[in-house]
RNA sequence: GAGCACGUAGCGCAAUUGGUUAGAGCGUUAGAUUGUGGAUCUAAUGGUUGCGGGUUCAAAUCCCGUCGUGCUCCCCA
């Protein structure tokens, strides 16, 4: 054997068929949600150019000189892979005049998303996400809306110990000002703050607000809070947001230190985690909020919106560490086609593809010559019915059906066995 | 970008703490008289101990480097 001597690269993963049934129940859980509400798919490209992505960020961040995956084309120019869905959204949203249809246009998708990050628990360079978004469209009930939709992708997933924790962060308007407020009381208690948090005032004071450091929860607890100083408009966004929510008896929690780093983030907040037994919470697998500043950033006209996205990875391993069951789906084989001999074996692959004409799924195993491998392999894939079609049933023109749960075994008419084996399966 | 831990058959593990030829189990493949599964039994398959260097009579074991993995910090769209 020679030494594996390519490997996948850092931060990228293989989805294993064992993993394929997860991906495939939260693809199904995700996709009924949307169509229930009326969202439509959308595929935007996994390239787009940086910029499209690095505009609305702000320079005080790693996000683009560390964390995109950008490189320059043999036509130089400068492109990334995409690290979030929202901005190729609205980039489309923007290119193909979206404002003309009805609005809000509902738009959801699934796909990779790239980010040049160090791997840690639930963060890979390559991962998977899904998301629901609402373009052009103000009012709170469309936040609420986005919120259950993401909500009911969890519940759809048999996910337990969920919330929804939310905030606002105000607008245009009201942030700066309540930046200012913050920042001031920050300054004055700089020297009980963490040497992190202390770089932090300068470069991104909003952030010192989910500290972990003890030093910085203290301060923080004085700390003044942005709904006491949003402006009327935020307000009353934010009030019938939560009156929805109540409405509409969904878990949620005010977390006033929930935040956003990027200026294209307005009004409402949220991020639906799960608690672990310990009351600790394991990081967030739904996130999600506002972004009314995005569109004109991008150079469109205005156009707020709201939208959610989901880390399928994140969901995917809680899955897995909950034991939540996947079903075997229904085109799982029920019948085995055990053949024996060449003439048989011949007819067998004809009789195989009869089976697929009548839609009626089958498993084989051509490539073994063995009877008893065969019933081995049936055996092992759980498979009731198994047809023995050997060198005496080929000359003979009929079937063994043997019942794998009994033993019995039975003879049908070649021509017979296609229309009784789909009333067997049909039980 | 910083730190801690880990790396042995496909998988999950063992190797009496530096001592001979690195072991079972599960899995896979095949067989137990020629056309019948599950149980059992038998056999085969499978590793230059991630890679490279060093120390030593002797290295899976100690040291350095490197790659990879897990986790924490940074960052988090």
């Amino acid at each position: 054997m020679n030494k594996v001597k390519y490997q996948t690269l850092t931060g990228m993963h293989d989805v294993l068929p064992d993993d394929q049934l997860y991906i495939k129940k939260i693809d199904k859980a995700v996709e009924g949600v949307a169509n229930y509400y009326g969202f439509s798919k959308i595929e935007t490209p996994i390239v787009e150019q940086a910029e499209l992505f690095s505009k609305g960020v702000g320079a005080d961040t790693d996000i683009i000189g560390k964390e995109m995956y950008t490189f320059r084309t043999k036509g130089a120019d400068f492109v990334c892979l995409r690290p979030e869905g929202t901005a190729g959204i609205m980039r489309s949203y923007i290119e193909h005049g979206m404002h003309n249809l009805p609005q809000p246009v509902k738009l959801w998708y699934l796909g990779p998303f790239f980010r040049y990050e160090k791997p840690q628990a639930g963060r890979f360079r390559q991962f998977h996400q899904f998301g629901f978004e609402a373009l052009g469209e103000k009012t709170p009930s469309i936040d609420c809306q986005i919120i259950q939709m993401s909500y009911d992708v969890l519940k759809e997933l048999s996910i337990k110990n969920i919330t929804i924790e939310v905030n606002s962060i105000g607008d245009s308007e009201c942030r700066p000002y309540f930046k200012k407020i913050l920042t001031g009381y920050l300054r004055s208690r700089k020297s009980s703050l963490c040497s992190d948090c202390q770089r932090r005032l300068k470069e991104n004071p909003l952030r010192i607000l989910d500290c972990k450091e003890e030093k910085c929860q203290r301060v923080k607890a004085g700390a003044p809070q942005i709904i006491d100083h949003l402006c009327e408009d935020c307000h009353t966004h934010f009030k019938q947001v939560l009156e929805f929510l109540d409405e509409l008896e969904l878990p949620y929690t005010l977390n006033p230190y929930l935040v956003r780093g990027l200026d294209y983030y307005t009004k409402t907040v949220f991020e639906i985690v799960e608690q672990a037994e310990d009351g600790q919470s394991n990081g967030s697998l739904i996130g999600g909020g506002r972004y009314d500043n995005l569109a004109k950033i991008l150079g469109g006209r205005d156009t707020p919106s709201c939208g959610s996205a989901g880390g399928i990875e994140r969901i995917l391993s809680l899955m897995k560490n909950k034991e939540i069951k996947t079903k075997k789906s229904k085109d799982e084989p029920q019948i085995f086609l055990a053949q024996l001999g060449q003439l048989a074996k011949r007819k067998s692959m004809k009789l195989f593809e009869e089976f697929r004409a009548a839609k009626i799924p089958m498993a084989e195993s051509f490539s073994k010559d063995s009877l008893k491998t065969q019933l081995r392999t049936a055996d092992k894939m759980g498979i009731r019915w198994v047809l023995i079609f050997g060198q005496k049933e080929a000359l003979e023109d009929f079937i063994t059906l043997r019942d794998m749960d009994s033993g019995v075994q039975k003879e049908i008419k070649l021509d017979k066995v296609v229309q009784e084996m789909k009333t067997k399966v049909k039980k």
